[in-house]
DNA sequence: GGATACTCTTGTAATCATTACAAAATTATA
DNA sequence: TATAATTTTGTAATGATTACAAGAGTATCC
């Protein structure tokens, strides 16, 4: 599957990339590079952090993934699925994913702009956290 | 009223602390952190971008900055106007503002959550680079 | 007003994520 | 199989941010 995926976008579904894709595929976790490096080097003992890097990089320009930074500068990846936001705890740091239907909204001001790509984050507190603080 | 709006934010108005707001405020241009430590060292040449660091921390903290990070990791600062998001051109890389009512977006799915803050961001290509390329 | 305590600023050094680069390994091509 | 092209790897470089301690400034109390 997500070989063929890879073959779809023109990109040589070479092993790492696969593990990578896969990786982000399963666990929707809006990993880091350090996540995705760490999990994956116990399967892939010569994987290097660059690789990482490189594919992200690869799949970035192609649209397979999207970056998350809501602050912090802990950059996280994605796997690009349309319409859906982010939310983090401000408690426990979890980012929960949501649909927002952002295309629905107006914004006459941008009229002239070609809009490539939405991105919707939100801050707060989620119900874990909300009900150990009562 | 920079000086009086610090105080009503228990933020003792120093010296650098009023000039960093104002900078804020005068240019509403989302500047960097060493944007901002190059423009006002000029005025206070004794100024250290350690300064410029911990006074947007404490601005931060008071919510009277946000952050914005669409990408790139180019931390980049901005006085907190409710219901604005962010363009950033792909091409010239300006950031543009423009007002968008996310209020008034349903996500049913957060009912359970306490929202503190949201971010609106998208990429594309603005009117000016658009032009440009034809 | 002056002494003391407290807070803020400064500069240097440390940290950490990311990138550059070149050599080694892998894959594709002939 | 030999050759060319691409990918991976590891180390070193970069650059933004933070830690920290000394110096400067500010507030408090007598």
């Amino acid at each position: 599957m997500v070989h063929e995926y890879l073959v779809k976008n023109n990109i040589k579904p070479l092993y790492n990339r696969v593990k990578v894709l896969e990786y982000l595929l399963d666990k929707q976790n809006h990993p880091t590079v350090d996540e995705i490096y760490n999990d994956l080097v116990k399967e892939l003992p010569t994987l290097s952090k660059t690789t990482v890097y490189n594919t992200l990089k690869l799949f970035l320009q192609a649209n397979l993934v999207r970056l998350i930074t809501i602050e912090d500068n802990e950059t996280r990846y994605d796997v690009n699925i349309p319409n859906h936001g982010h939310f983090k705890c401000e408690e426990c740091k979890e980012i929960y994913d949501f649909t927002i239907d952002i295309d629905g909204v107006e914004t006459e001001e941008l009229s002239q702009f070609k809009i490539k790509e939405k991105s919707v984050y939100y801050k707060g507190i989620c119900p874990g956290c909300l009900n150990k603080k009562n």
